[in-house]
DNA sequence: TCTAGTTACTCAATCGATTCAGAAAGGCGT
DNA sequence: ACGCCTTTCTGAATCGATTGAGTAACTAGA
């Protein structure tokens, strides 16, 4: 068939030089616009659609993309609210900067060299919520590219980072279950580190195992608050679910109410959590709140629209992506690397309530 | 600072050609494992990370990255259940074949040239329930490109194409409603058109303005299943809503059911549309399904756990982005283009009974 | 008329790899 | 010792653009 069409077969057909084509689609006032209109002209008449981007990439180094690298299994990531809803806030922004969005899912056990992240350009990576001991996070810190990370992990001044203060959350939710009168709390966790989906009792040995920096900020914030009641931190019972997923915690949590029924307030490390727990409750034959309180985290949609509704700690979601999106434009743009935690607010909704007796 | 490391840099280092430092990733078998080892080992010494990806593409041709252009507002597309379950799919088919995943949102009214379609590159596009009228499809379909579009629109052999037979799974949905006896109904779309999100009646001429393919399609086949019963499709009212959310559906609901008490059976474009619907019948005092049945489609997860679980139809959407990107993958590969209908299924649940009286 | 300043283009180096056609060296059978 | 494979590596063309320096022509001011 035909030889691919140029900027020199365009350039030949005109004759110009390749270098005035080049101007006519970005030096717009590099050249006289009757002779600009020729060349888009012949450019449409040729069939040639703008600057091949793969060469525009090798010359001038800008790739136009930015990339999201997520390492969970792909069926939680895409019907999680919370990554949703991030997704969302990054999509927004980097569609208005003209930018695409590349996603880079590194399911667990897969090898990084048969994934893209080496492969596909992008001009800087987005990471939400991995482990920093991930081999991906090694890598990319590795090349030394613009990046900024979201919740996790915290790698200093090298990347930019956006959050919230895990720790001031979680103090304000147990600070309010023990406003309403709650003594015997239990901390029902998500997945602890990327390497197990286990669920049970944390000890204060396999605790070390929680290498998850928010879950480790989380516990520390509940207990702060225990602490500060006067109540001996060490009485709270700590307990992994195998996932972040409302069956994850359905699953965890019926363990967890049949081992420690004693157990009044229910901190759920998020509100998907905090739903499979009201699931498993109600199963129980508990009532919430009557028998049982429970709070959540996040404030995803669902939380309000749940029954009953879920009170919990709000999180900006949606800005936590535009946020991290604009940080890695600036990184892009050679600013420099800014850390921003976002604000918090706890939402006091109908799934607590003081507790029974 | 240091000029970058590139091949040439490993070469010079260690004597050889740079043709041996790119056999040494590409082709391995090209070289004693001596020398690979000794380059491997110069090029972590050096700082020097594997082969540029922009230089490869251009030299190759190859971009490891497939597009996936949709057209929705972004509020919506990572909120709509269907749209993440497809994407999902997608994500898991190009994982596996380490490709990445691009998003190229071109939100309503943004002028193409100021997205990210023209200037990133990809091995071929996925295009998700476009309207063909719309700019960013000319646009693809003139590159020439590989390219399958999902339910919309549908190009011919052009391009590869999923779906679902619309018109035999919207036949089936009013044939279970009238098998259940009922006589008078309804048919609930979602938006019809991507220039409008007005909501209301259609008659005869306002029901040119459909333009979807799949809403066009399953009007048709709910006016099969009436005409096979001896009921006038022409007593059939058909109603848009804005979109194709929840509350969209909830608010035209709200006016259909008051403009039109005497429908018994709502036939309803998808289950988005058809919790919408099932809201508005509840605060109308009007019990479902004993005074009104309603009958989704897609089944989505919320499906089967709504109060009432909807009947529906089910098309396997997860399944429409494996496949999907299974066919991109083939074009890429050179191979011809195909058409893939998916199947469907009537899910009876609780939402639809006989009629009242 | 001379000079300085614009405008409108062209030249050619460059980005960093891949790949095919050799070439040098070593092994092997006869 | 000869020709003939293999194995292992090299040379050089090529992918398609961008961009700073340079040039020719034209304008305007003194």
């Amino acid at each position: 068939m035909s030889p691919r069409v140029t900027l020199q077969t365009i350039a030949d057909e005109l004759g110009v030089s390749r270098a005035t084509v080049s101007n006519a689609y970005n030096r717009p006032d590099q050249l006289s616009p009757a002779l600009r209109e020729r060349i888009l002209e012949a450019a449409t008449r040729l069939g040639y659609h703008g600057p091949d981007a793969a060469a525009r990439m090798l010359r001038t180094g800008r790739m136009r993309s930015i990339g999201l690298l997520f390492t969970e299994d792909l069926g939680f990531v895409f019907t999680d609210p919370d990554t949703m809803l991030f997704m969302q806030g990054v999509a927004e922004t980097s569609a208005l900067a003209g930018s695409g969005l590349t996603l880079f899912p590194v399911p667990p056990g897969m090898d990084l060299d048969d994934t893209a992240v080496r492969s596909v350009p992008t001009d800087g990576h987005l990471v939400f919520s991995v482990d920093d001991q991930h081999p991906a996070v090694a890598a990319l810190v590795a090349a030394n590219r613009p990046m900024v990370t979201v919740d996790e992990p915290d790698l200093g001044s090298r990347t930019s980072f956006v959050g919230i203060d895990d720790r001031c959350g979680a103090e304000l939710a147990a600070a309010h279950l023990i406003e309403l009168g709650h003594r015997r709390l239990g901390i029902l966790l998500g997945r602890i580190n990327s390497n197990t989906t286990d669920s049970g009792p944390l000890d204060a040995t396999r605790e070390a195992d929680v290498t998850m920096r928010i879950a480790r900020q989380r516990i520390a914030g509940y207990r702060d608050a225990c602490a500060a009641a006067g109540i001996d931190p060490a009485s709270v019972v700590v307990w992994a679910s195998g996932g972040n997923d409302p069956d994850s915690g359905r699953v965890a949590a019926a363990e967890f109410l049949t081992a420690h029924s004693e157990v009044t307030g229910l901190l759920c490390f998020s509100d998907q959590i905090a739903i499979g727990a009201s699931q498993a409750a109600e199963r129980l034959g508990r009532k919430v709140p009557d028998d049982l309180s429970l709070i959540g985290f996040d404030d995803v949609p669902r939380a309000a629209l749940w029954d009953p509704p879920l009170s919990t700690i709000r999180q900006p979601l949606i800005d936590k992506g535009r946020v991290a999106a604009d940080l890695l434009l600036e990184l892009i743009d050679g600013r420099p690397s800014r850390r921003i935690e976002l604000p918090i607010e706890l939402v006091v909704r109908s799934s607590t309530a003081p507790p029974p007796g």
